[in-house]
DNA sequence: CAGGGTATTGGCAACGTTTCCAGTAACACA
DNA sequence: TGTGTTACTGGAAACGTTGCCAATACCCTG
C-alpha cells in the first residue's frame, strides 16, 4: 500500500466525480451577503430585513441550494427525529401503531424513523444503540423481551425520553408507556365465555414474560375466580404469537384428554395457526368450537363465521405514545402512562356450550 | 428545516439541558493519544499498533463513549443508510416487502429508515425531500402517483440511486425497478375463468395511471382476446386500492342489468370491500359468483370458501430492490430491472359458471 | 555511522451548519 | 455635535468527525 506507484494510481481513481454539495457558502456568495445572513433567513429569524430576505431567497433558488440536516443536527445539537422500533412490521397491529404516531409526530414538526426488531432482542439491542447513535430526539418502542438486561443497559444510556408500547420495564427506573387494558378485556371474554356455558377455556398466548400475556392471564383467573370455579391449567399454552405456535398449540389442545370446547387465540397470528388447525382437524367454529380472539383485523370480521374479539384502538395507541413523547420532549416530567381501554366485540364464533 | 410551521416547537425545545457530550476528544485525553489515532482505531486501519488499540479500546469504555453518526456522516459524506418509501404500510403487502429490503440492506452494513405517504402524492414529495435533506445513501420507493411532475422534480434533485417498486415512471430518464409481472397472472387468472365458462367477468382495481393496474389490465384484455371474445367494458371499475372503493364498486356490479358472474379484486384491500359487499348482498362466494384476488394474505387461505388469488413473493421482490440498489451503490451502472414472476394459486372461489 | 526504509503517530484542516459577539449605519434627541 | 438607541449585518468559533501530511522513532543494510 505504500508504494508510490500505487499511490499515484489510487490518488487518480479517487478523482471520483466531486459531486460538489452546494452550500450556504454559494448561496452567501451569490447573493453578497454573509454566510450568517443566509442562516438567518433560513431559519426565519426575526433580525432580517425584508430586503434581505428576498436577495437570499433569489440567491437560494438560483444556485439550487438544499438544506444538509446532518450539519445543522450536528450544530444545533437536536435532529428533530424519534425512532420507532416495531416488533413486527408485517403485523398490522403494529402497523397501524406505528402509522398513529407518525401522523402526531409529523403533525408536531418531527419526523420518524421506523424500524423493525423482528421480535428478536439482539435485534432491539442493536436498533436501539444505531438510534442513539444517530442522535435521536426521542425513542419509541414495544421492546421484544422485557426483562433482557441488554436491552435494559441500551435504554439506560438513552438520555432522551423514551415510550414503551404496552410494554413494562420492571428492571429499570419507572418508564412512560401507553399501555392497554387487556385485564379487563381478557376477563370480559371469559366472562362471555363462562356465561355461555364453557368451562373447558384455553388460551393460547406468546412468551408469560410479556406485559400483554400477563395482564391477559390475570383477566382470565380473574373471570374464574369471579365465579369460583377452577381454573383450567392444562389448557394455558404459552410460547410465541407466531402462526406456527397457535397451530401447534390446538392440534395438542384437541388431541388431550379432555379438550377444551372454546379456545382464546392471544393476537391475529396465532388466530391464523388456530384456524388452519381447527380446519384441519374438522372442526367447525360456533358449532363444534367457540374462538375468541385479540385485535380485530379483517380476518376476524370476514370469517364465517366472524370471530368475537377483545378489540382495541391501534391508531389510538400509536397516537397516545407519540403524545406522551412529544410532552416529554417538551420538557415534560416523566414518567407518564397511557391507558388505552379495550373493548368486546361478540360474533358468531362465541356460542352456547351444547351440554352447558 | 426551513418550515416556518416548526419554529414555534423548536424554540420552545431549545431550552435543554446542556447535556454534554463524551466524545472522542475526550477517549483521546483520557488515553494520553490524539484524536486521529482514536479515530484510526475506531474505523480499524491497517496502520495502528496492538498497544494503542488497546490503550484506545480501554479509554473508550472507561469514558463511556459513543460514536456520533451524524459528525461522521457530515465528514464522510455518507450516512449508509437508504430510504424506503412506502406507500401504506399498514398494507402487508408492503410491510413484506419493506421487511425483504431491509434484511437484505442490513446484511450490506446498510440500515433503511421506513416512511409512510399513506398513498398521498403530496407526502411523497415531502418524504423525497426529506430523506434527500438527510443525505441518504439510495432510495427505495413505490410512488402513489407515477405522473405527477413534482415527484419526477423531487427525485431528479436527487443524485443518489433510486429503485422503483413496481413502478414506472415514464416522464423520467430510465430508472432502475422491481416489477412483477401482473401482465400474465392476470391473464392466467381470466383464462381460468373463463375456462370455468364465465363471461361476464368484472375487474376492480386502483387508478389506471399506476402500474399494477395498467398491467392487469393488459392481462385481462389478453385473456379474452386470446379465445376471440369480447371485452366486457362495462365491469371494468376503476378508483383506488381501498376497501371502501371494493365494497361501493360491487355494489354497483350487483346491482347493474347484466351483473357480473365472476369478480376479479385487484389487491387485498379492495377484496376487503368486495367480501363485505357480497355478504351484504347475501351473495355466497364460489356458488353465487366466483371470486379472484390479487395477493395471497391469511384472509384469503382461510376464508371459507378459501379465495384464488393471484400470488407474488412479497419478501423477494424487497429483496430484490434492495439488491438492485445495492448494485448501483456500490457504482453500478443503471438503470437495472428485476421481474418478479406472479402465479395462479386456485381454490374454492372459482368455480364452473352454472349456465355456462 | 550514514542512509533509507517502515511502522506508527500527531497536528490540522476540512465537512455544512448555527449562534454569539461585535460592528456599522441610520436615526432621534438633547 | 455628541450620545444613545434601534435595526440590521459580518466574522468567527463552535458541533464531532475523518483523512491528509508531516514528524518521529525504530530497524536494517552497507
Amino acid at each position: 500500500m505504500a508504494n508510490p506507484d500505487e499511490a499515484g494510481i489510487r490518488e487518480a481513481a479517487t478523482k471520483q466525480a466531486p459531486a460538489k454539495e452546494v452550500t450556504m457558502k454559494e448561496v452567501a456568495a451569490h447573493a453578497g451577503v454573509a454566510l450568517s445572513s443566509v442562516s438567518r433567513v433560513l431559519n426565519d429569524h426575526s433580525d432580517v430585513s425584508e430586503s434581505m430576505r428576498k436577495q437570499v431567497l433569489d440567491a437560494i433558488d438560483a444556485v439550487g441550494y438544499e438544506p444538509n440536516l446532518l450539519a445543522s443536527s450536528l450544530r444545533r445539537g437536536s435532529t428533530m427525529t424519534v425512532g420507532f422500533i416495531a416488533n413486527d412490521i408485517s403485523n398490522p397491529l403494529f402497523a397501524e401503531i406505528a402509522m398513529g404516531a407518525e401522523r402526531r409526530l409529523n403533525e408536531a414538526g418531527y419526523s420518524m424513523v421506523l424500524t423493525n426488531s423482528e421480535g428478536s432482542p439482539e435485534r432491539d439491542e442493536a436498533m436501539i444503540r444505531l438510534l442513539r447513535w444517530r442522535r435521536i430526539d426521542g425513542l419509541i418502542l414495544s421492546v421484544a423481551d422485557e426483562e433482557r438486561a441488554g436491552t435494559l443497559a441500551e435504554l439506560a444510556k438513552l438520555s432522551e425520553p423514551v415510550v414503551l408500547v404496552d410494554r413494562e420495564m420492571r428492571g429499570a427506573t419507572a418508564v412512560s408507556a401507553v399501555l392497554s387494558d387487556h385485564a379487563n378485556g381478557m376477563q370480559a371474554a371469559i366472562d362471555h365465555l363462562l356465561e355461555l356455558g364453557h368451562r373447558r377455556v384455553a388460551l393460547i398466548s406468546g412468551r408469560p414474560g410479556l406485559r400483554p400475556v400477563r395482564e391477559r392471564v390475570h383477566g382470565f383467573k380473574a373471570a374464574f375466580r369471579a365465579r369460583g370455579l377452577e381454573l383450567p391449567e392444562d389448557l394455558l399454552k404459552f410460547d410465541s404469537f407466531s402462526a406456527t405456535f397457535g397451530e401447534q398449540a390446538t392440534h395438542e389442545l384437541l388431541a388431550a384428554d379432555y379438550p377444551p370446547t372454546a379456545i382464546v387465540a392471544g393476537g391475529n397470528l396465532l388466530l391464523i395457526g388456530v384456524l388452519r388447525a381447527l380446519q384441519t382437524a374438522g372442526r367447525t367454529v360456533g358449532s363444534d368450537i367457540s374462538l375468541v380472539s385479540c385485535d380485530d383485523v379483517p380476518l376476524t370480521e370476514l370469517h364465517s363465521p366472524a370471530i368475537t374479539v377483545i378489540d382495541r384502538d391501534a391508531l389510538q395507541m400509536g397516537e397516545a405514545a407519540a403524545e406522551l413523547l412529544l410532552k416529554l420532549l417538551a420538557g415534560g416530567e416523566g414518567p407518564l402512562v397511557a391507558e388505552i381501554p379495550t373493548s368486546l366485540i361478540r360474533r358468531a364464533s362465541t356460542q352456547p356450550h351444547p351440554m352447558g
